[in-house]
DNA sequence: GTCCAGGGTCCCA
DNA sequence: TGGGACCCTGGA
């Protein structure tokens, strides 16, 4: 990977093969807004930050400063990473191979854990468009605000600032029949924070049975908070669209464990190949 | 206006 | 183990 500033924009050239658009839209991330002209707008935990790509493959811009492009960006958008070496390392079946083939260039963002938490729970159930904005309605009410060139943005809140909203405010989020599944899970990691945040480094079995213990975390949301909230890369999220791939391309069973540690990276393919 | 499905999960038989 | 209910939204 190849790094640098040039008139206040910092450049990214990655080793892998890498499409930001495919990347910010395929499913994975709900708050990055379009701006036209190959740009995105994005907040990842208290940052904020425009990137840019004329075309899939072509160096990405950052509007940021080269420390916090190295120290932020660099590990949230995972530029580092070797997905193209791994899957050639792979035997692919052919539906797996024609997925990649239409995917490639997508990669797994390294997300903030407890935004994911609630994404997900949010997301059962739910369009992709509305998931966004709900969990932005939680931010401008609950989050720090963000002054990013004039325009108003807003961190994801921490457990304690939302609860210091009145339950009046949180009628407003439309949370639907999600709302006592969010609820509660808020009060639990706001009582013991610390404890919370743990599940984030404990080994992926006992994390997935520590999550799926909370109300409103059943399977697939529990493999997506590993997934895309902790980077379990070997996690495989099943979803009504990844069941059909099963159902119609795999003769109704699949074992995922196959794709080792890009089973991860696998799901998003086929998820992005077969919604389009 | 009605109907239906959307990145599921819970509950109860 | 399987079916129904659940909130809210947007498109047909």
């Amino acid at each position: 990977m190849k790094i640098y500033e040039s008139e206040g924009v910092t450049w990214v050239e990655p080793d892998d093969f890498y499409d930001i658009s495919k990347t910010l839209t395929c499913g994975q991330c709900f708050r990055w807004k379009y701006l036209g002209e190959h740009a995105y707008l994005g907040v990842h935990t208290n940052h904020a930050v425009t990137v840019y790509q004329e075309a899939p493959g072509k160096p990405i811009a950052l509007l940021t400063d080269l420390d916090t492009a190295r120290r932020v960006w660099v590990p949230y958008f995972d530029f580092d990473a070797q997905y193209d070496r791994k899957i050639k390392d792979l035997a692919l079946d052919n539906y797996a191979r024609s997925a990649y083939e239409y995917s490639k260039g997508i990669h797994l963002l390294r997300q903030d854990f407890w935004e994911m938490v609630i994404s997900y729970i949010i997301s059962q159930r739910n369009r992709l468009a509305n998931i966004g904005a709900v969990v932005d309605r939680i931010a401008a009410a609950c989050g720090e605000e963000i002054n990013y060139s004039g325009i108003k943005l807003y961190a994801f809140p921490s457990a304690q600032d939302m609860l210091e909203v009145s339950p009046s405010v949180w009628d407003t989020f439309m949370l639907g029949y999600r709302y006592e599944y969010v609820r509660n899970i808020v009060e639990v990691a706001a009582r013991d924070p610390e404890g919370f945040a743990s599940i984030q480094f404990m080994p992926t079995e006992e994390a997935y049975a520590t999550l799926t213990r909370y109300r409103g975390i059943g399977p697939k949301v529990a493999n997506c908070i590993l997934l895309f909230g902790m980077h379990r890369t070997e996690s495989f999220p099943i979803d009504i669209w990844i069941q059909r791939v099963i159902d119609n391309h795999y003769g109704g069973s699949l074992d995922a464990s196959k794709f080792g540690d890009m089973a991860g990276i696998i799901q998003q393919y086929m998820f992005n190949y077969i919604r389009n």
